[in-house]
DNA sequence: ATGTCAACCTAAGGTTGA
């Protein structure tokens, strides 16, 4: 089975792309992150239509994420983090989402870019990642199969940017960030993009700006970590690419992984 | 600061966030 992330940048924005990439690559489960609407504007029915079935968890203008799954509706096991965002009594963002597909505890995560650093927002960043890495504790002590995976907003090492210098002031690959990312690996989980691809170079977005995408400036942000006993099913990992390059394309590219039955 | 984009507030154009 294929489990894939997309940050699709605007879920009605981005509706026949995503719509053509499902039925084009169709993955077992697609997990999206920033939907960008509120529960009731999530287009549902549109998904039903080729045959998904999804869950959502929005919120008005920014953020928000969604799990899809082929032919069968992900079971629900919690919503958020249990943390507020930055500013006074916002309350929480809409930035993770975790279900249960085939036996699989799929956990959908987007998370705080974290820029400007440092700062309020950068201190969130942390502050989130340290509530993930705790939530990740409490599901490897259910010994369940488990894949954790989205948009993490870190760059891991340098071999995962095109440029470390230009990029060097910014949140997603301060040290803070990616010693936080590093705990993670540390405590078990298998990045599976970078153990297919040791050597880096592979990107999974590329900015709007400055013609990033016409001369390859990108960076890996979108990660899928696996918990041991799928890091053993895993035969294959990749980038959809293809899709970074089409019209009204969001600016980051699906990456997905392959697990054997 | 930026060769950009999406959504929102509010009524064509600015603000926010990335």
């Amino acid at each position: 089975m294929r489990i894939a992330t997309f940050n699709i940048n605007g879920i009605k924005a981005r509706l026949p792309r995503l719509l053509e990439w499902l039925e084009e690559t169709r993955p077992t489960v697609a997990c999206l992150q920033e939907i960008k609407t509120m529960d009731e504007g999530f287009p549902a029915e549109e998904f039903e239509k080729i045959g998904y079935h999804a869950i959502w968890h929005g919120q008005k203008s920014f953020n928000g994420v969604a799990i899809l799954a082929d032919g069968e509706k992900p079971k629900e096991i919690q919503r958020g983090l249990g943390i507020d965002g930055p500013r006074d009594g916002e309350g929480e963002q809409a930035r993770y989402l975790e279900a249960e597909v085939k036996g699989l505890r799929i956990c959908n995560l987007y998370l705080p870019n974290g820029n400007p650093h440092p700062g309020p927002k950068f201190d969130y960043k942390l502050a989130w990642m340290e509530k993930l890495r705790a939530r990740m504790h409490d599901i490897w002590a259910e010994e369940v199969p488990a894949v954790v995976l989205g948009d993490f907003n870190v760059i891991p090492e340098d071999k995962d940017v095109w440029s470390p210098k230009a990029m060097a002031s910014d949140a997603l690959m301060q040290p803070e960030s990616r010693d936080a990312y590093k705990r993670m690996l540390a405590d078990g989980w298998t990045d599976a993009i970078d153990t297919l691809n040791p050597r880096g170079g592979v990107w999974t977005y590329w900015d709007y700006q400055a013609g990033a995408w016409q001369r390859d400036r990108g960076f890996r942000i979108d990660h899928l970590l696996l918990s041991p006993e799928l890091a053993d099913r895993m035969t294959a990992a990749g980038v959809d690419k293809e899709y970074r390059g089409r019209e009204k394309s969001s600016d980051h590219t699906p990456v997905w992984v392959e697990i054997r039955d």
